[in-house]
DNA sequence: AATTAAAATAAGAATCATTCTTGACTGTGG
DNA sequence: CCACAGTCAAGAATGATTCTTATTTTAATT
């Protein structure tokens, strides 16, 4: 990994830093890959992709960075059954629609107002700290 | 596996057949052992507890059991995350919650009369055939 | 610019839940 | 009794993820 001492063309407007963690090359570009293209790709699909600009990068080192970016509330890891992990950077409140006749994941969001609480039959002093919400169907044209 | 022509223990009260799908010594053992407790347990788990009745069966019968209830609809999958499956005998629609403090998984029913086009904004003409839900929390004493 | 300690990376090995493969067994009906 | 279809047990294989370790990079200091 040979480094520029003057000004690396990654040194774009890039944050240094993001929520207390160090931005590195290779953070950068997996977290561009997600926030780009944002259809939830699995840790192979990042490696394949950034593998473009970081030829050398390996796929330990993206499930470390994907590990990283997940540890401070940077981006979110997606559950579909026992699928492989897929990771999305919306960090609002939403939940995941497997369209099973495209294959593609897209977010959804509840409508405004709703709370949970209003909706569920939870036991009292329940405190809920996390949430997922995954659907899987089809979309009539 | 030692069969008995007359009448073996196992003929009890229980249907030779549900769904389609003849329920075998084994089968009919690991489907007791999930009405019976009702904590979701894993396929290992199940194993254990199996194993008290059936010495001999192994673990690869035991997921081929959950496997075949599971297709025949007389069970269901509950996911968290990439842990181990859980397996869920409850086939009304509901969630999960995952008391963080005591581990235990207790099912989540919707409010009667919520539907979830209520609550989400789903894209005109989507027809949803499966729903996960999962909550994480605390129960506040 | 050189020195140093801490953090991050690359490469491959290890892990482990799950699935697959294969050969043996069981029960039913002819 | 025999053939057939359905099941089962045991171990091997799979594959996503994690771990280990040596190397490289970074940031801070002389
Ligand atoms: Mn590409
Ligand atoms: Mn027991
Ligand atoms: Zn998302
Ligand atoms: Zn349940």
């Amino acid at each position: 990994m040979v480094s520029d001492h003057t000004h690396s063309p990654d040194n774009d407007d890039f944050p240094q830093e993001i929520n207390g963690l160090r931005m590195t090359r290779q953070r950068k570009e997996v977290y561009r890959c997600l926030m780009e293209h944002r259809v939830h790709p699995t840790a192979q699909d990042v490696f394949l992709e950034v593998k473009d600009k970081l030829p050398q990068i390996s796929l330990a080192t993206v499930y470390n960075c994907l590990e990283a970016l997940t540890q401070h509330g940077i981006i979110r890891q997606v559950h579909f059954d026992r699928e492989s992990c897929r990771y999305c950077p919306n960090l609002l409140d939403h939940g995941h629609f497997h369209d099973q006749a495209t294959g593609k994941i897209h977010d959804v969001t509840f409508k405004p107002g709703v709370k949970l609480e209003d909706v569920l039959d939870l036991p009292p002093g329940t405190v809920v700290s996390n949430i997922e919400l995954t659907l899987r169907g089809t979309i009539a044209s």
